[in-house]
DNA sequence: TCAACTGTATCAGTGTATTAGTACAGTATG
DNA sequence: CATACTGTACTAATACACTGATACAGTTGA
């Protein structure tokens, strides 16, 4: 689990943690109870504020993604049991939306927009 | 063209007008070469600075999706015909991208999480 | 030309986001 | 218990995002 970070990319640091994390998780780099590293670990490999780690952890906790053990550390959480497929949908449908209407915005036909997201897909499950 | 806005939405002002006005074009409820509400009407509509709707037309004019008369108005532009498609593609990727990384962390299935986009550009496109 | 409209530029004020410094609290392990 | 690790809370500095008031510049049409 290598992650890098670049200060002057305009995007928050926290979130391009986020964001790789999340990645590794979906593409199954990252598989459950998988330990990350500790926020002070993270940070100095980063040469960031321990902080900012803190910060991009507790998103990840609040998303559901990562579980953390006060005092003992994080680990990967085991895919979301609790949550019922209506939630699910109704947390990915804004982005459902956002993109179709990006696509048709720059008329492209929607075979091709779906044909975008199913490679991204099989991007990360690779053997699909 | 009724826009409305939520100040108190934790969304920009200037970001509200934007997604309504992509959506609408997208939705073909508005056509190239339909006019747009003047900067100080809709400001005047939506009770706020004319600055903040100019800020959206701008934003929007960048992105292609509308056009601007210096001192006459503004009007939505007619497809993007100077755009190759690998460029249409570059641009929506991200977004691409985005979806499936987060329906995958979500363990929705790659094929649940097509179905979502094609019924939301599905209600896009059967508008008419 | 004049009046009324169009979008644009400039400046300022308010709030919040982002990051960091520092100190605190819980847990593992000897 | 003691030490060294874990995550967390509080505070503050800085920068920038957002919105608005106001003045400017070009276009339209009588």
């Amino acid at each position: 689990m290598i992650l890098h970070v670049n200060p002057s990319s305009g995007l928050p640091l926290y979130l391009q943690i986020e964001a790789q994390v999340k990645q590794a998780v979906a593409a199954a780099a990252l598989k459950a109870d998988d330990a990350l590293p500790s926020v002070r670990k993270l940070a100095a490999d980063l040469r960031i504020n321990p902080n900012t780690v803190a910060r991009a952890y507790q998103n990840l906790e609040r998303d559901g993604v990562i579980r953390t053990v006060p005092g003992g550390g994080c680990y990967v959480a085991d895919g979301m049991p609790g949550l019922l497929k209506t939630e699910k949908v109704r947390r990915l449908r804004p982005h459902a939306q956002q993109i179709a209407v990006e696509g048709m915005q720059l008329r492209l036909l929607p075979e091709e927009i779906l044909k975008l997201v199913q490679e991204e897909l099989e991007k990360l499950g690779g053997k699909s």
